[in-house]
Parts: C-alpha cells; sequence; structure tokens
DNA sequence: ATACTGACTAATTTTCAATTCCGGTCATTT
DNA sequence: AAATGACCGGAATTGAAAATTAGTCAGTAT
C-alpha cells in the first residue's frame, strides 16, 4: 500500500490555512506541500471548500477536547459559575491561540473572506451551543434560575468577548483577567442592584 | 443685513450628509444645495472635516434632549432599573431613527469610512457617558452596588446592542422588545443564580 | 473695503483594459 | 486504476489614464 495521500493533503491543507488564511491558500499550493498532483486533491474533496470543511470538523473536535478539558481541570463538584470561567477561558485561548482562527480573525478584518467568517461563526456557535448546554444542566441541578438559555447563554457570551476583546476598540488599556471576572461575577451572580425590587 | 449663510450651509451639509453620508457628500454639493459659492463655506469652516463635527455637536445634543425627555417620561421617581431602560429605548431609538446615523452606519458596512466611523463612535461614547452617570448618581443614592461603573456601563451598553441589534446577525428571528426586557432586567437586578454562594 | 464667488490646482479616486491567477477538468502517464 | 499536471475560462489584480474633489485665491459685486 502506498502512502496515504489524503491524509498528506489533510495535513498540508491545515497548515496552509493557518498560515496563508482562506484566500491566499491555492489549491496548487496545497498540492505543492503536500507533494501530490493538484488532481489527486479532487479525488478526495469535491471543492476548496470541502477541504476546508474536514479541517474546520477537525477543529471542532479540538475545541470540545479543550472545553471539556478545562471544565475537569478544578475539582469535579465546583459551583456553576466556576465552571463558566472554566468554560470561558478556554474559549478566548482557543480563539487567540488556534493558529488557524487567529488566522481567519485577521483574514475577515483585513479583507473579509466570507468563508473565513462562516469559519468563524460556526465554531462561536459551537461554543455557544455548549455554554447552552451547561446552562440547561446547572437548571436542572437548581443551581441556576428558570430563564431562556438560549439568551442568556447569548448575553453571557457576548459580554465576556466585549469585555475580552472589543473593549480594547475604544480603550487604551485592555482589562486585565481579574477585572473581567470580578466584574462578569458580581453581574452574573447578584446583578448589580443593591436591593431586590418587584 | 444680508442671509445668514452659516445657517444656510449648516442646513444644505445635514441634508446632504444624511441623504448621502460622508463620502458622497461634496463640497460642491452643499454648496449648491445652499445657494453659495464654494469658497464661502471655507470662511465658516476650515475643512469638510470641521463642517461634519459642527454637524455631530448639534446631533449631540438633539441626542442629550433625547435621553433626558425619555427620562422624564414617566414618573420621575422611578426605580434605577426603570431609567436604565428609558435610556436603552431612547439610545437604540435615536440609532435606527435617526437619519443621519443610518446612513453613516450604513456607510460604514458598505464602504467603511473612517469618518462616519469616527462619528458614530462619538455618539456611542456620549451614551455611555451619559449611562455612566445615571450609574454613579444611583449608586450615591444607594439604590445600586458599588463598581467600577465604566466597566459596568459598558457591560450594560454591549448587552443591550448585542441582543437588540447584533442577536439578528446569527438569529433569522429578532427578539422581541419583551424579551429583551425581561431577560436584560433578569441578569443586572438578579443575577442567574438561585442562590448566591461566596 | 468687505463679502462672496467659482475657475483653478494638486492630489486622490475611479475606470477599465491588459494581464495574471486560480479552481476545477480531463487527456495522458505510471 | 490511480495519479498527474497542462489546460481552460472566469475571476481577481494591476496600472495608467481619466475623472473627481477638497481646498485656494484672483477677481467680481456690493
Amino acid at each position: 500500500m502506498s502512502i496515504d495521500r489524503k491524509a498528506l493533503i489533510l495535513k498540508a491543507a491545515t497548515q496552509s490555512f493557518a498560515q496563508f488564511g482562506y484566500k491566499a491558500t491555492t489549491m496548487d499550493l496545497v498540492s505543492k506541500i503536500a507533494s501530490v498532483g493538484k488532481g489527486t486533491i479532487y479525488t478526495f474533496f469535491k471543492t476548496k471548500e470541502e477541504l476546508f470543511e474536514a479541517i474546520l470538523n477537525k477543529a471542532e473536535i479540538e475545541l470540545k477536547e479543550a472545553l471539556s478539558c478545562g471544565l475537569d481541570r478544578d475539582g469535579s463538584e465546583s459551583s456553576f459559575i466556576h465552571s463558566v470561567f472554566s468554560l470561558l477561558d478556554s474559549i478566548l485561548e482557543f480563539r487567540s491561540d488556534h493558529e488557524l482562527f487567529a488566522k481567519l480573525g485577521q483574514e475577515v478584518r483585513d479583507i473579509g473572506t466570507v468563508q473565513a467568517l462562516e469559519g468563524i461563526r460556526r465554531v462561536e456557535q459551537f461554543m455557544l451551543d455548549f455554554l447552552k448546554q451547561k446552562l440547561d444542566a446547572a437548571i436542572q441541578k437548581g443551581e441556576v434560575r428558570e430563564c431562556d438559555t438560549t439568551i442568556t447563554s447569548y448575553m453571557i457570551f457576548r459580554l465576556y468577548l466585549g469585555l475580552a476583546s472589543e473593549w480594547n476598540k475604544s480603550h487604551n488599556e485592555p482589562l486585565t483577567k481579574e477585572q473581567i471576572k470580578e466584574n462578569l461575577t458580581m453581574l452574573i451572580t447578584q446583578g448589580i442592584m443593591k436591593e431586590v425590587r418587584s
């Protein structure tokens, strides 16, 4: 049996997408990196987008692992708010550390490639679903008040991204992890009111 | 005394910026609309940007009125959360109703004119400052817990914009005003936890 | 003299045809 | 049968010419 050309192609494409982004990755380049004829790529993947999606699938699995792993890191019986932070930390870390998504984010900002945006959207939706799932479980366990978990997880996610990255667009000093954690915890656990009114 | 050319120019420019946006508004066009020689504009405003800023100043005054007016609409001794909602309502209304900012927002999305972005930024900052001011007052009155009001007002503002407009980018059904109000109120007044833990 | 004008300038932006580039195919080679 | 890369046509890029526009200023009107 000859070498596994599909794996070769996937590896080459992963590297190229992460290094050059979606647009600047050409099928020619991938074939060169993989030392494979260009036509061969098309025996495994119908289009460039299909190749990209295969890589996105792999990244999603990695993300799932990172999220679960972060959740296990501290004692398994920690409070909900604690596990939410593990989750958010993993999310942010993944977003900024993962070469592919760092590059994709840059590409969206610089030239607005739709496929790159779609890739990021997909991963964000995945994170949201994961968060919602945790929220549902916490409500089930009675730790969290009954609420629309779709909207609530969306709010938490937006809040976190807002403080962790969008804040810097209008302020010079980025917030520290402590500031983010402190303010977010306050809002999530208690709200801002001193006394609850009806 | 001849006609007030400065007022004429301001009126013409306001109309043109609102109708065509920053970029497509030429000094020639403004002078035509105002029935004034192009040079005359430069007697009152050194540059196109200065003219734009004069109009932004006027809009800011209008915004201040809209915000204060919204605050007075309900009984003056309403609770803080109530007045926050009046505020947020006015903000959203202003954003979408004000011709100039609707056009400017479109221009930023379509062609990314920096001056248009700057204009929107400025108004957003103004809204944030207003919100922070209300928050400070509420803390002073003991209605709201001590907290970093810059960060907190930022969180509330982002949360509101997130639910009211960004939500639609990833979901087909926009949220109703009731949903937004209900979920935001829950988070702000009580947080999501059933029991507060230390 | 003063207020105003619009033709003019320098620089930027738009246009558009020539050229390059790239996703996908398929006749040929291994 | 599996793999290749020359080739195709449409899309993107380039660059230079043409058009547009912010800002000036010599001249006109009052």
